[in-house]
RNA sequence: GCGCCUGUAGCUCAGCUGGAUAGAGCAUCGGACUUCUAAUCCGCAGGUCGGGGGUUCGAAUCCCUCCAGGCGCGCCA
């Protein structure tokens, strides 16, 4: 998924510097005469896999070549000719195998990440790439009949992160649940649970038809019966369903809430449907279909043309009943939050509901808006296993593990890591022995322990009075074992990781920067000793010291700042 | 039947706009603690990228087709 139109930004600095001057050698080389070609074309840089290879590659002389009519291999030895480098931050460029330009950055480049890492603590790794555009991200959006299920979880942690992410990135972020406490299946629940209530009171009565008949729906008639006794007894059935709607709506919403609050994820807005339908907000939005000329009666019912909009078939606004769908209150929800001036809206929804895209996306093209106005993400679902064995669950049984349990097990740090872990279209494995064990099987631990491990250091250094030194103090020079050098090249990463995610709205990337960060701590800390406490130790070994603390204190700050991004505490002890 | 997602090492997964010898983690096996936390590190091994065709200098990546799995195809929400 690319948003490319929507992400023009400033970019990585580095990258676009290294794009700048490539790009200029071609024009310089085509300006003497060496290349031709009549279209242009835009650089693409990697990370070669193999270190060997440089620290960033671009393949523009293979792609030139056939234009030019030349071998790859001669493109990129005219491009090399005329790179200038004024700011010195290459020590080498080579051209190597089909034809790729391999780039080698200077020392004093990459060193000078960690001097940017102290200047901006907390907030290195964002930049502006959103120019503060204004971003809804809608998710985890439960129905209120009930407790929120471990797939919840995934969009939680997934909703949560990506906010982060934006909000890094420099867009205005507002996250958003939407509440359906409309229609048919709260009036089935209110049923259900003035069923139980009177039940409780020891009264024999009909469970209603398709009722919900989970053992939580007992839980809040008993807590009604605790808290009101038996006041709403003596009602009128109709007028009992009423009241039970509204009580144990309230009651599960707060619970949701609550849920929502143990893995640290707020909302800024809680949309309630009810209100749409009250204020004519549907009806509003209907109008505005009809007056766009996409709206037809037929067969009793209202219907929206979506098939002009590569919807399978038409669908259904207002029924033969004359009763609007679930749809129609969704297209009136989105024209809402168009209508609050936002430049893009980001809904993720569970796979069970993909088959709902193209109308809702047709429903805004209708409605006068670009499809790109709308970014569905579409994540697959979450299995559960415990061990070896998978946990089944199911609504009809009453086998279900709530959310609130596996937090309750695992902890939220975990929980969020795994829900976070996988690219959201791929099903999730969630396997709740390894979230819980203490081992380096287990990659939570595995980031959370080199954080833990880097304060210690720092501790340590405290307490042999080795305070962390001065920047303008340090000899950077000092540093260039492999697993430094391979340190800093990773800690410079970071802004790019968080560019790539919010572009392909993939906040899964973090756990990966997150367990390659920590594991070139780990190979750096077997490697290297932070601090020689050896009284007699020379001079040199000292200003090593100095250079190393600094060193891992920006490891420290980029793992806090990752872990922050997804939600997850940064233990100074483990 | 149609639509969406998935198929890569024994297992769980990365792999960007088509690029260099397809990468991690786990499991297995073999090593490393008188040293700032061994919740760590090092090494070995492990692959017809589901099958087949096509596009081209080059395909795990793009196109077609087939196979397998998940999900969805209401005037439910």
């Amino acid at each position: 998924m690319e948003l490319s139109s929507f992400f023009l930004g400033r970019g990585n600095g580095l990258k676009e510097n290294l794009a700048e001057l490539v790009t200029d050698a071609i024009s310089q080389a085509k300006k003497v005469g060496e290349i031709s070609f009549s279209y242009d074309v835009k650089p693409f840089f990697e990370h070669p896999k193999d270190k060997t290879h440089g620290d960033w590659a671009t393949n523009v002389a293979m792609v030139l070549a056939s234009q030019a009519n030349l071998s790859p291999r001669k493109v990129a030895d005219f491009i090399v000719k005329h790179l200038n480098d004024k700011q010195h931050f290459l020590s080498k460029v080579e051209i190597a195998g089909p034809g790729f330009i391999n780039f080698y950055l200077s020392d004093k480049w990459f060193r000078g990440v960690l001097k940017e890492i102290k200047e901006k603590s907390e907030k290195f790794g964002y930049f502006d790439m959103g120019y503060g555009k204004k971003v809804l991200i809608e998710f985890v959006s439960a129905n209120p009949v009930g407790p929120l299920h471990v797939g919840h979880g995934r969009w939680a942690a997934v909703g949560d992160a990506l906010a982060n992410l934006m909000t890094a990135a420099g867009y205005n972020v507002a996250r958003e649940f939407y509440i359906n406490d409309y229609g048919n299946q709260m009036r089935i629940f209110g049923d259900s649970v003035a069923a139980r209530y009177v039940e409780f009171l020891g009264e024999e009565v009909a469970f209603p038809e398709d009722g919900y008949r989970g053992e939580y729906i007992k839980e809040i008639a008993q807590e009604i019966v605790e808290k009101e006794g038996d006041k709403h007894f003596a009602l009128s059935s109709s007028e009992r369903s009423k009241i039970f709607r509204k009580i144990a709506y309230r009651q599960v919403l707060a619970h949701i809430k609550k849920v929502l609050l143990t893995m640290g994820v707020k909302f800024d807005v809680w949309f309630s449907e009810t209100p749409l339908h009250d204020s004519g907000a549907i009806d509003e939005a209907i109008s505005e279909l009809r007056k766009q000329g996409y709206v037809y009666k037929e067969n009793g019912a209202l219907w929206l043309r979506t098939t002009d909009f590569e919807d399978d078939k038409d669908r259904v606004l207002v029924r033969e009943n004359g009763k609007p769908t679930y749809f129609a209150a969704d297209i009136a929800y989105h024209k809402n939050k168009l209508n609050r001036d936002f430049d893009k809206l980001i809904d993720i929804w569970g796979a069970d509901h993909h088959g709902y895209v193209k109308r809702v996306e047709a429903a805004i093209q209708a409605l006068g808006y670009p499809k790109e106005k709308l970014e569905i993400i579409i994540g697959q679902l979450v299995n559960l296993w415990r061990g070896g064995e998978l946990v089944r669950m199911s609504k009809r049984t009453g086998e279900m593990v709530t959310l609130e349990e596996l937090l309750q097990e695992v902890g939220s740090d975990a929980a969020r890591y795994f829900f976070l872990m996988r690219s959201t279209n791929t099903a999730l494995d969630f396997d709740i022995e390894l979230a819980k064990s203490q081992s380096s099987d287990n990659p939570v631990y595995y980031v959370q322990y080199a954080h833990a491990r880097i304060c210690n250091i720092l501790k340590f250094a405290e307490e042999k009075s080795f305070s962390l030194p001065n920047i303008e103090d340090v000899n950077f020079n000092l540093l260039c074992e492999e697993s430094e050098l391979d340190l800093m090249r990773k800690l410079m990463e970071f802004e790019e990781v968080i560019e790539v995610s919010v572009r392909k709205l993939i906040p899964f990337r973090l756990t990966k920067y997150a367990e390659e960060l920590a594991s070139l701590f780990h190979v750096f800390y077997t490697k290297c000793r932070v601090i020689n406490d050896d009284s007699a130790c020379q001079q040199a070994d000292v200003e090593l010291s100095k250079a190393r603390l600094i060193l891992v204190d920006c490891v420290r700050q980029v793992l806090n700042n990752v872990l922050n991004l997804m939600g997850i505490s940064a233990p100074k002890k483990m």
